[in-house]
DNA sequence: GTATATGCAAAACTTTTGCATCCTT
DNA sequence: AAGGATGCAAAAGTTTTGCATATAC
């Protein structure tokens, strides 16, 4: 049920406390977008001992090892999901903050091709869109 | 020839010396985008006395007053170029950290309506690649 | 036992703000 | 003259780093 040891040891990564509990957080929590702050606040919430620096430091092993990814959006601050293996690009509620996740494969494909046209080849790309909800689950709706 | 008195009265805000040197900086810099610290760095070697929180307050008040756009590149750092009404998206040169622009209106069309479909009205986007450049011009090219 | 990870504090880096002074209108 | 703008220094916010100690293998 618990594979996260597993998960650790493919990466190369030992297997220490606050990477389990860390990578189980991601796993487990509500938000499945999470800055470096929102971790922090988790751990001492839950009573758990982790420096602010470590945790910095573990997502950012954990990104470089393909377990999470990380984006940057308008506020200035890293958010960092589970990688699940499917790209996607996200919608940020500019009322409530919600993210939401989507994948277009036309987006994808005239992307490669206009970087192509102008003599790139992609290595990564980034699109978030910045919304309000119009449906009724949002709840700072205006 | 030199409209830039206009275009900042056109805006209501006064016309100042550091105001009139940052405009006519980014109308005339060898680079169309531009960090506050470029900016700033620009006035220092040009033996302008401006100070950077002013850089930073010119830079903000042109962005809200549609003189210049700001863009958030994955480097952490607000990049800043004028704005010519024409909205466009970016390609930044991994290599050589040249910054490339483009539009395509069938992505432009598909986001909006994926956003509606996900029940969002979008207020605003961003789009980065991230790529190498493949032609001949990249200094930095391997 | 050795190499790596962690915690804490300090530092780095970008951006913002308080306040006295100066400038535009 | 009055309100807004600027400069400087200090502060704020996020992320990184140095170093002594603790932990995994």
């Amino acid at each position: 049920m618990n594979d996260t040891p597993h998960k650790l040891k493919d990466t190369g990564l030992k297997v220490t406390g606050p990477r389990q509990t860390i990578l189980a957080l991601f796993q487990n929590a509500a938000q499945r977008h999470m800055s470096a702050e929102d971790v922090y606040k988790l751990l001492v919430s839950d009573n758990t001992a982790i420096g602010l620096a470590t945790v910095y430091r573990v997502l950012t092993q954990f990104e470089q090892a393909g377990i999470l990814n990380r984006s940057n959006f308008e506020n200035g601050k890293a958010v960092f999901e589970l990688n699940e293996g499917k790209h996607h690009d996200h919608i940020v509620c500019m009322d409530c903050g919600r993210v939401e996740e989507f994948f277009d494969a036309e987006i994808e494909a005239r992307q490669k091709k206009i970087a192509k046209a102008q003599g790139y080849e992609i290595e990564d790309h980034s699109l978030s869109l910045y919304a309000r909800c119009i449906k009724s689950g949002c709840p700072y709706k205006k």
